[in-house]
DNA sequence: CTGGCTATTTATAAAGT
DNA sequence: TACTTTATAAATAGCCA
């Protein structure tokens, strides 16, 4: 499409941005059709150099409260203390880091992070309940 | 690209599949080429029907361990108890569902899950020590 | 399920306004 | 700086192996 350009980083700041926009749009339109035309649950993120996310979630989440056995419960009560233990570790890591003067940018980000986390732990729940139906 | 068509479920379940393999690469693709030439993070998610997990990540980590001083960490520290306490939560959630008798494909899901709120955390902080540089 | 092939439809790099 | 247009390169639906 368009002519040819090299798989490399494009150095001219206003080309690059103008090529971000315009992939980007068309990613997630991808991405939007092929969620509808094959039933599946997509997720794309971006993180701009400038800091700026972008993202897009097919939200076809399935109802929540749905009462059933607890067969497995326990392998997955132990995965999701994994998870747990995992973000401890990582809020230890995060000791390491200087957050700099400017917060927002990261507010966010962590914002992003936050919906994140709780998004795929919803679809891995979702995914559960209707990959027995 | 193709004959055209329309943008609903495709019933056919090996026509799906066929569609939802060729499109994931390209997206895929897709998802490199914008993260080489624009310089950025992407990822890239799908579930498929059949319980499958797809995922494409660039993984332009920075180096983590570098100190600096903690201005704002008390806010980066809230947002992390926060994401903790929202996993936490859902963790409590997750006792309202119904594992099944299969349980290695969800058990991968949430093996990814748990993958995904690393990368997510550690793309976070990379994005916070670049950002300040 | 992968992998080509081909006719079409999209995507898009550049240039124009 | 942001649309619109244009020329070209890609993506892909339908088939076949």
């Amino acid at each position: 499409m368009g002519r040819k350009i090299d798989m490399k980083k494009i150095e001219d700041i206003t080309k690059c941005q103008v090529t971000f926009s315009k992939r980007r749009s068309s990613l997630i339109k991808k991405a939007q059709e092929i969620s509808v035309c094959c039933d599946v649950d997509v997720a794309f993120v971006a993180f701009s150099p400038s800091g700026r996310i972008s993202k897009f979630c097919s939200q076809k989440r399935k109802s929540k409260r749905s009462l059933g056995n607890f067969t497995t419960l326990k392998n997955l009560e132990l995965q999701i203390k994994k998870s747990t233990l995992e973000l401890q570790i990582l809020e230890a890591d995060l000791r390491d880091y200087e957050p700099g003067p400017e917060q927002e940018p990261s507010l966010h980000q962590l914002s992003w992070c936050e919906r994140n986390i709780e998004q795929s732990l919803q679809r891995v729940m979702a995914r559960k309940v209707s990959s027995k139906t």
